[in-house]
RNA sequence: GGUCUGGUAGUUCAGUUGGUUAGAAUGCCGCCCUGUCACGGCGGAGGUCGCGGGUUCGAGUCCCGUCCAGACCGCCA
């Protein structure tokens, strides 16, 4: 037996009992006449003491310990007479009486802790070695409580789990597939699944009702802290319901799993709609954490003849102001790094208009040689901002200032601590349009995607109004991740139909890319719908990172590289040969 | 595909206008130390300054190219 206990479980109440440890040697201290080894492994640390006068052969065999050597100690649990409060097993330790050293290891390249020394790239290399730090340890344990959490809610609620193919066909709609090759039918492909959606209608028309999976989908486009090539989704799917039933069935679900795993009350979750969500926030994923929400001037500057309001009144542009409590003390170079944020190419807004209400009660804005002291005061009552305050002001387009003005309230947030890892704040965006205007190549494409059942009284304006229809569309938002998103799914294959042409797709491309869901849809498909959770996103929220790395146990870097395996790598020219492409 | 930031000791970083032998902390090695838990004290070893080219009397420092890493934009049905 290599162990009787693990290095976390022993306490004072164990004082007496000769027990048998095994782990890794964290930290190796050595005086004159005694040694303590840390003994750590996944459930703890244990001291293990050695004595220079009880067994000076032992003592001299401990003190040769490296760092990351595997040991096995048989000793005395005994209380200790300086005991640490730092950890559970702070007030014993082990008087060992023989030591076993299972393995050796050379120094490692950096320090097993949870504030480590080591860089992202050496820890992603080292990845077994950076996986044994407590923190990394803690993450991926919280990872397997929320797929237990997950799977436990939906069990519960009838969900039953069914796995779903990984080698499929490519249908290159939205996100770039990973593509296979086929050895038995040389010059064939497969595609990796960017997700199980066509699987998973097809299980609700073949009638199990209600599925779930935690399940790999692959995407083979570029990186970001929150998205990898390969990711977890919580993927789930009902028959016979309305929207109304599935934002209750995950609205369940998601205070199920943050109660579950963190211990946390997401308490009342607000439901909003895409346009309200733009209006006050300017994102369709906003975070509730503070309020500061975008205020419309345009009423109070109509007729202005100063010219950017004027330009925006004669466009239909919005006049956006966000107020800044406390911003009255902000220095000219603050303000002047907002204005150059919004500059940015991706928001290109031409600049920002500023006011601040002093303490002693005066005004001074950039605009102040324009405008009466009473009109900016008017500005502050309609920003809901009083003295102290300061108004950012920007004028453009209604979309683009609402985007530019929406990133803006991140930031000021983000520079006054308003986005608090502890605290979590969750709601539901629907009503999203079903179609968006693709500039670039002057084509219409789907928000969601071709599966989603647009508003039966927008039916009509399918082929007339494409910008107008709105879909059965919903996303779950925490802390402004998006966490989840569905929809309800066409289940009348004219429907279909209708929707395939309104994308631009001929009848014989539809049949070709998607006849076995249109086949399908005609055997009687049930009213359907469903959702899909990111998972690492979701461990991440709990665990209060801000990368999805710091979660998945053998991620993908930056450049989509394992640094690891050093993966992608060239095949053997065999390897090539047999599936046709030497 | 693009923008920005970085690459100097095992590791994390500093390095002034371009100027002698490139530093600190930590880790590592040796010696000392009986109650540490970020132990402490003394000493020591450790560097193709990512790579290639250029400017210069002289380059870690300036310029060009390239590779790698990170953040972001595009992209992400």
């Amino acid at each position: 037996m290599y162990r009787t206990h693990y290095c976390g479980e022993l306490n004072i109440e164990n004082v007496g009992q000769t027990v048998t440890l095994a782990g890794w040697v964290k930290s190796n201290r050595k005086f004159g006449g005694a040694t303590f080894i840390d003994l750590r492994d996944r459930y703890g640390i244990t001291q293990l003491v050695f004595d220079m006068e009880t067994d000076a052969s032992l003592c001299q065999q401990a003190n040769e310990l490296g760092r990351e050597y595997v040991v096995q100690a048989v000793g005395k649990v005994t209380e200790r007479s300086n005991k640490n409060t730092e950890i559970p097993t702070g007030e014993i330790e082990i008087v060992v009486i023989t030591m076993t050293i299972l393995n050796v290891s050379p120094t490692p390249p950096f320090t097993i802790e949870d504030n480590t020394d080591g860089g992202e790239e050496l820890r992603m290399k080292y990845r077994y070695l950076d996986l044994r730090r407590n923190i990394m340890q803690k993450s991926l344990m919280l990872r397997h409580k929320l797929a237990e959490a997950s799977r436990e809610y939906l069990s519960r609620n009838g969900f039953i789990e069914i796995e779903t193919p990984f080698l499929i066909k490519s249908t290159p709609e939205g996100a770039r597939d990973f593509i296979v090759p086929s050895r038995i039918h040389q010059g064939e492909w497969y595609a990796l699944p960017q997700s199980p959606q066509t699987f998973k209608q097809i299980l609700m028309m073949s009638g199990y009702d209600k599925y779930f999976q935690i399940v790999k989908c692959f995407r083979d486009e570029d990186f970001r802290a929150d998205r990898q090539p390969e990711f977890t989704q919580v993927d789930c799917e009902m028959s016979f319901v309305h929207q109304a039933d599935i934002i209750a069935m995950f609205t369940g679900y998601a205070k199920h799993v943050f109660e579950k795993v963190i211990n946390v009350d997401l308490g009342d979750i607000p439901t909003i709609t895409y346009t309200e969500a733009m209006l006050h926030y300017g994102s369709d994923k906003p975070d509730l954490r503070f309020e500061m929400k975008l205020n419309y001037l345009n009423e109070l500057v109509v007729d202005n003849s100063f010219p950017p309001f004027a330009e925006a009144t004669s466009t239909n542009g919005s006049v956006i102001s966000l107020a800044v409590s406390g911003g009255a003390t902000y220095t000219r170079k603050q303000i002047d790094a907002y204005t150059d944020f919004v500059k940015q190419p991706n928001r290109a807004l031409s600049g920002l208009i500023w006011a601040k209400w002093n303490e002693d009660d005066t005004v001074t804005s950039s605009v102040g040689k324009f405008f009466q002291n009473d009109e900016i005061y008017r500005w502050f009552e309609a920003s809901n901002a009083g003295k102290g305050d300061l108004l950012l002001i920007a004028v453009a387009a209604t979309r683009k200032v609402q985007k530019a003005m929406g990133d803006l309230r991140l930031e000021v947030a983000k520079d006054q601590n308003l986005r608090d890892k502890n605290v979590y704040k969750a709601l539901w965006v629907i009503d999203f349009p079903m179609f968006s205007y693709d500039e670039g190549n002057e084509s219409w494409t789907f928000e969601h995607h071709p599966f989603t059942s647009p508003k039966s009284e927008h039916i009509d304006l399918l082929q007339t109004e494409k910008g107008a229809v709105l879909a059965n569309a919903y996303d779950f938002v925490i802390n402004g991740w998006e966490c989840c998103s569905g929809s309800i799914r066409i289940h009348d294959p004219i429907i279909q139909s209708a929707v395939f042409e309104a994308l631009g797709m001929s009848k014989d491309e539809a049949q070709t890319k998607f006849g076995f869901l249109l086949g399908a849809l005609t055997f009687g498909a049930p009213p359907h719908g469903g959702c899909a959770f990111g998972f690492d996103r979701l461990a991440a929220l709990m665990m209060g990172t801000d990368s999805i790395r710091d979660v998945i146990a053998f991620p993908k870097n930056n450049s989509g590289r394992d640094l690891m395996l050093d993966a992608p790598a060239a095949v053997d020219f065999n390897v090539l040969k047999s599936v046709g492409l030497a």
